[in-house]
DNA sequence: GTGAAAGCGCTAACAT
DNA sequence: ATGTTAGCGCTTTCAC
């Protein structure tokens, strides 16, 4: 592999004026700049990033902490974030952290070993909240999706209280006054958010809140599926269940069937994100539209602003969400 | 951030120990080591990688180009990928290529620029086949997926002939005469082989190929549901329909269902890739499972021993698939 | 077992 | 406008 002194010596020319040739080409004259140009291409040169970054102090790279790669969801965001580094010149330095907080700080960590120039953080978790080597002042990172209730980091998030309060209150004007809630696991904000949503319309709508309608899963069919036959195997079933996820939802859905009850005519079904299944289901489900590429794309954007120490508009954005109403849920006949 | 001068400074050592009890602490007085690991802890230290990698010439990056990131099945293919990749210490450059071969190259070519030590590429296009500068040898790389036929670099595939057949036989098996294949598109390997398979089947069972029986589609839930039409508006309708993988599998089921067909009552219906939605689909989907998270899994551990000239075992890998027969095809009642 | 020193390929400050 | 040169932080001979 050629360096930058066989391209100089080919150029007949020193090696700052290749770099700058290819950094600045308005600062070396054009007759100068052919030379080099066509030394570059018989040398087949290309920089060592290696070197640059090194020099330059610079990767380039920035990391992703995901809590499951192959959630539907997810791989949107990701896919959004992936278009938009590119765009800007970076690369997405990919981590499934599987929701684990030492996993999380260990990739955080390649900021700190040069790996990478910021993090996005798609968890209420901040990865560098715990005591590290000589941390003057926390790294680049965003926190996008799921956020820190006031963490000290810009945000990118859903008002996912607002959204979860649409949804509900659809079911209730729909004349639902039982309304199940299969909710993400107990730790995370965004499920707190989203129970605290279900419950103010509920209060609102001067419903009681029984405790006995509220279950947890982890975000999965099988979450779904189970959450639904606890549901069902309530004294007084629910006549409405509101999944917090619609993989959770396409799992309730399969339950339901099996116990022989039609959706909507018997049970509404509703779920939340508008993965692209969901309008696929049978029936086609009725949930919240997130813009998951956008969170992608928006925390990119501001991350790079960050390491670029460009001015921040809003460091904290929230994304809008979209009642997506389709067939799954409908009027309450058990009146 | 400190630096290994500083480290040295501390323990009273000089640089080239500390980098040894680093690296080789074999080779260190446990005496000399405790001295340095002490300072070491003391700084908050951490070696520079961008330093490391450009002075070892070894990036520890993975460059892995998807052609659609959001799509399920190769999430899956990332997510298993990230784990082997982080289990061996690399990480993974990821990239979403759209399926366009110049982005393929521009990513692929991070290789040259020493930004990673290798490439993962899931598509049938060899990114280095257009004259690269200088090429001495290909740069590490494997093709797994969709792989190229008689390629040069080593593969991990499955046997989509041997699959597709095996699906085929099914629904002859079930008495099928017309069964339609939404397949992938025309350019695509992957489609080539499995058209194969369907063929050979029906051959093998002097079956009539009739091409009015073959739509092509882009793997996407619109695909699907538009591939389904364009065989039910068929004057003589297949009774069973074959689709290449379960999105369009789920976008036919869609548009089959409006058409007021029940499946597999009036048609059977069946994918490939047994992604999570398919047991939840309604009927649940007869597929072909396919080890997704293994197909990254392998590439990776592969393309880690091409880059540290470890010996390979088998250039051509061939994962199993499984026959996942579920509800979604039964027997023919149209003969 | 440890230290001194060269140098990886590049950038940028400074000199011309 | 171009060249000279000093490192960036680390690894790795080669002495001792």
């Amino acid at each position: 592999m050629s360096n930058i002194r066989e391209v100089a010596r080919l150029a007949g020319v020193s090696v700052a004026t290749v770099s700058r040739t290819l950094k600045s080409p308005e600062r070396v004259l054009a007759e100068t700049r052919d030379k080099v140009n066509a030394a570059v291409e018989q040398a087949g040169y290309r920089p060592n990033q290696m070197a640059v970054q090194f020099r330059s102090r610079k990767t380039g790279n920035l990391v992703i902490l995901v809590p499951a790669i192959a959630n539907t969801f997810f791989a949107r965001v990701i896919s959004g974030a992936q278009q938009a580094a590119q765009a800007a010149g970076y690369r997405l330095l990919l981590c499934d952290t599987q929701g684990r907080e030492d996993i999380e700080r260990e990739f955080a960590a390649l900021v700190y070993a040069h790996q990478a120039d910021g993090v996005i953080q798609l968890r209420a978790y901040d990865p560098f909240e715990a005591p590290f080597p000589n941390a003057e002042s926390p790294p680049p990172i965003v926190n996008a999706c799921e956020v820190i209730q006031g963490g000290r980091h810009p945000t990118i998030s859903l008002d996912n209280r607002a959204a979860a309060q649409a949804m509900t209150e659809h079911l209730i004007a729909l004349g639902h006054r039982r309304i199940g809630l299969i909710k993400g696991p107990k730790s995370s904000p965004l499920t707190r958010d989203r129970v605290a949503g279900y419950q103010d319309a509920l209060h609102r709508a001067n419903l009681p809140s029984d405790p006995a309608l509220v279950c947890h899963g982890d975000f999965t069919l099988t979450a779904g599926y189970e959450g639904a036959a606890a549901m069902l195997a309530l004294a007084e079933r629910p006549t409405a269940l509101f999944c917090e996820n619609d993989e959770m939802a396409i799992g309730a859905l399969k339950r339901l069937k099996e116990q022989g009850l039609r959706v909507p005519d018997d049970i509404s079904l509703v779920g939340f994100d508008d993965i692209p299944f969901a309008a696929y289901c049978d029936p086609p489900l009725t949930t919240i539209a997130q813009p998951a590429e956008r969170f992608g794309e928006t925390a990119v954007n501001m991350l790079i602003a960050l390491i670029e120490k460009q001015p921040i508009a809003e460091r904290h954005v929230v994304l809008p969400f979209e009642l997506a109403v389709r067939s799954s849920s409908a009027g309450c006949k058990g009146q």
